[in-house]
DNA sequence: AAATCGGGGTC
DNA sequence: GACCCAGATTT
């Protein structure tokens, strides 16, 4: 494809609504097109919470989750009242925690500057912690029929072959958005939500069904035959490896030992076990103190730039002088604000 | 523009 | 294992 799309086709977004109509996604934030047709409206409360757990997270790990703060948080004052740190705990698991804090300061704002009302337009959605350019776009597409390009991981592989992109999308982004935005339709919800339903179900990462598909015959992957060649891959980088140990404290009554991590960075906030520094060289372990330390194997987690392996210790220690940490039950440990890393080590430990 | 920031579903 | 997911923020 000639870069930049100086006269990219039209998307033939009735040909995609069409489609939606009869195969959208039955999802618990979701409106179903019957119902938008009807005059019923979607909570904007429910689609931001559900937008921003769904950033780089798929709809089956968020599922569980949208369940749960709805049901403890109903509505943004709710979670708007709730302590930083409930979030935090109810979170854990999900990744990228800075969403959390920025979920609770978004809903915060929501209160004390939009007297609980979100805006309505993705110009001043964009302003509230958390909420980028997608974010903003999907929200006052979705709740408010802004017709503005709605641009995500799925539409960027639906744009790349539909245009038969030849460059990483990365390098074509704001090309890509301008075609999107060419297509919007009245219904900018709806055809927001197909677009990335049609990405989630026919146009998918790894199989294309291009037979079924509503932008044939336009695509022009698909008129090649040659839908998986997109998006091109932009160059890998390999991950690197850090090293280090962690340790995993019993007192008398078979409590474990637990502490919050710095507030920024890594992990940020999260609860953890005293561990090390995390090196590329191997390390010998400063054990936190005195005791008889057993080691218990190795922990292994990847995140998005390096892979970890922690050396897991445990030990019992009896009157321990320690600081600045609590001493959790085993029974508690669930309701803790463990990142997975950390309820690895302590399944490790043998405490899960 | 590039780096940082998690974890799991799925092949 | 590798890929990638309804990306945002910081550097």
């Amino acid at each position: 494809m000639a870069m930049p799309l100086s006269d990219p086709h039209r998307i033939d977004s009735a040909a995609v609504l069409g489609w939606y109509d009869r195969h959208a996604r039955d999802l618990p934030w979701r409106v179903a097109p019957a119902d938008r047709q009807r005059g019923v409206r979607p909570d904007p409360y429910r689609v931001w919470l559900s937008e921003v757990m769904l950033q780089q997270t798929t709809v089956a790990a968020v599922r569980k989750y949208f369940l749960r703060f709805t049901d403890l948080w109903p509505e943004v004052a709710d979670l708007a009242a709730a302590p930083l740190d409930a979030v935090l705990r109810e979170w854990a698991g999900l990744g990228y925690y800075a969403r959390a804090r920025n979920l609770h300061a978004c809903a915060q704002a929501v209160v004390r500057e939009h007297g609980g009302a979100f805006p309505t337009s993705s110009a001043e959605l964009q302003r509230l912690p958390g909420i980028g350019a997608y974010t903003g776009a999907a929200i006052a597409a979705i709740c408010f029929d802004e017709q503005i390009a709605v641009l995500d991981g799925n539409l960027d592989r639906v744009l790349a072959r539909y245009y038969a992109l030849d460059v990483p999308v990365r390098e074509a982004k704001e090309d890509l958005r301008a075609a999107l935005q060419a297509s919007v339709p009245e219904r900018a919800g709806d055809f927001a939500q197909a677009m990335m339903d049609l990405g989630a179900t026919i146009c998918a990462p790894r199989v294309a069904s291009c037979l079924v598909c509503p932008l044939q015959p336009d695509c022009a992957a698909a008129r090649a035959g040659e839908a998986l060649l997109y998006p091109v891959k932009p160059e890998k980088t390999e991950r690197p490896v850090r090293r280090g140990h962690a340790f995993v404290m019993t007192d008398a009554a078979g409590d474990v030992y637990l502490q919050s991590r710095p507030h920024k960075g890594l992990l940020a906030g999260m609860t953890e076990v005293p561990n090390s520094d995390w090196g590329v060289e191997p390390d010998g372990p400063a054990f936190p103190l005195d005791a008889d330390w057993r080691h218990r194997g190795q922990v292994v987690h990847v995140f998005t730039h390096f892979r970890l392996e922690l050396e897991v210790w445990s030990a019992r220690v009896d009157g321990a002088m320690l600081d600045g940490g609590w001493w959790s039950e085993p029974a508690a440990l669930k309701g803790e604000a463990l990142p997975t890393l950390f309820r690895k080590v302590l399944a490790r430990a043998g405490l899960d």
